[in-house]
RNA sequence: GCUGAGGUGGCGGAGCGGUCAAACGCACGAGACUGUAAAUCUCGCGUCCGAAAGGGCUACUCAGGUUCGAAUCCUGACCUCAGCA
């Protein structure tokens, strides 16, 4: 039977869900307590950031990063193989994939190591209520030959992961409803046979969900749904599925429509600091149709038209942005450039996501 | 009134004889952003024709002048700022 609910330590929250990033243990601009006035219901970090920027001793003392963030909601930790690509094969930090893990230099000097067993010790510290494996991400250009490689590394690294996982389970007697979620991520790029197979090997090995892994869009910037489909008819009927990374709001509509029922994105969030803001296509919360096309718009705020605009961004939200402030003042802080801009923008796009989600969650 | 400095595109500000429709910044306009090294990046920004390549026209306060050629040199006018009366 699908999942309805996503367990946390804080409760459990409706699915479909949207975990908007706070990769280093913050949503950009943004406190928990701003955070909370969002309704948004958790959160996705980071273990290849966290890792090296915060380290497991504060985590301890701290007993995880949702006591130490003072966040109430669910919590979902990213493995850092994402990172892996954004970050090491884009040549921006040094470093290389090998089968044991992931080695890269931060300095010049300095070395560390991620390893599929590392990744999830790590996460175990952060104290999520899900951990996602360590995955070998396969690169969008990749021929069939390296998107098989990144397959079988990816899958080899899953069982590295699942023991590991089941290790420290057992030492810390977690029993199986105390436990976090594990999701294994599938990886083979456009190949779909690869797909398909990676899906199936990670079954085998046993795990909560399945996630959407690799880069989803392409050349044209056309989303890649029939991955997504191989994934979703190739996982048990009870596993969660995951868009990592995903994504634009009517990808959301589409891939929930296939199964899928947990989701992140750095867009609301990035696209708010970059002076775009997400609205309905309704003049009241009640009216918002999602399934409709082209449901909502682009608003940019900084416009010199709006200067002397006293509405609301939108009326068909109830954010302290859309409720309190003119857009003639959204416009002067971003024109000013100051923070407080960003900020409001962030708020208003992730109530914008969570209204999003709770109009799915009534539609099925 | 005298002495000195100066007047460049929406603004600030380079340029000081040709490679100038004029650096750079701001403002303005358009676009991008998908498991975040992005509060970032790209493009446009006199005007007209062109999809583009490119071409035409008008421009550096105004009026004359020198020169093959002037935002750049000379003369005058007007205006601004600083100091002195």
């Amino acid at each position: 039977m699908a999942r309805k609910f996503f367990k946390s330590k804080n409760g459990n929250i409706p699915v479909p869900l949207f975990f908007p990033d706070a990769t280093r243990g913050v949503i950009k601009s943004l406190d928990t307590s701003d955070l909370e006035k969002t309704q948004t219901l958790g959160i996705l970090v980071n273990t290849f950031h966290l890792w090296q920027e915060l380290g497991g001793d504060v985590l301890d003392k701290f007993e995880g990063i949702g006591n130490f963030m003072d966040f109430k909601g669910g919590t979902i930790s990213d493995s850092g193989g994402f990172q892996v690509m954004s970050v090491i094969k884009s040549g921006n930090v040094k470093g290389k994939v090998t089968d044991e893990g992931v080695i890269f230099h931060p300095t010049k000097k300095s070395k560390k190591i991620l390893t599929p067993e590392k990744s999830i010790a790590f996460q175990i510290k952060l104290g999520t209520d899900m951990v996602v494996v360590l995955d070998d991400f396969t690169d969008p250009k990749s021929s069939y030959e390296e998107a098989k490689d990144s397959v079988m590394r990816t899958i080899s690294w899953a069982k590295r992961s699942k023991a590991e996982f089941e290790k420290i389970c057992k030492s810390k007697k977690l029993n199986d409803t105390e436990r976090p979620y594990i999701l294994g991520v599938v990886q083979g790029g456009k190949y779909q046979d690869l797909r398909e197979y990676c899906t199936k090997e990670l079954v085998k090995i046993g795990f909560d969900g399945l996630g959407y892994g690799g880069w989803p869009i392409d050349e044209n910037g056309d989303f890649d749904f029939e991955s997504a489909k191989t994934i979703a008819e190739g996982a048990p009927e009870d596993y969660f599925l995951y868009g990592l990374g995903v994504g634009k709001p009517e990808e959301i509509v589409a891939l929930s429509k296939m199964g899928f029922n947990i989701f992140d994105c750095v867009l609301p969030t990035r696209d708010a600091r970059h002076g775009r803001l997400y609205v309905y296509d309704a003049i009241s919360i009640e009216e918002i149709d999602v399934y409709k096309l082209n449901f909502y718009s682009f608003y940019t705020p900084d416009k010199e038209k709006y200067f002397k605009d006293d509405s609301s961004v939108s009326t068909a939200c109830d954010c302290v942005l859309c409720k309190r402030y003119s857009k003639a003042y959204l416009a002067h802080l971003f024109r000013i450039g100051d923070f407080t801009a960003g900020r409001l923008a962030t708020i208003h796009n992730l109530r914008f996501y969570s209204l999003l989600m709770e109009k799915l969650q009534k539609s099925i």
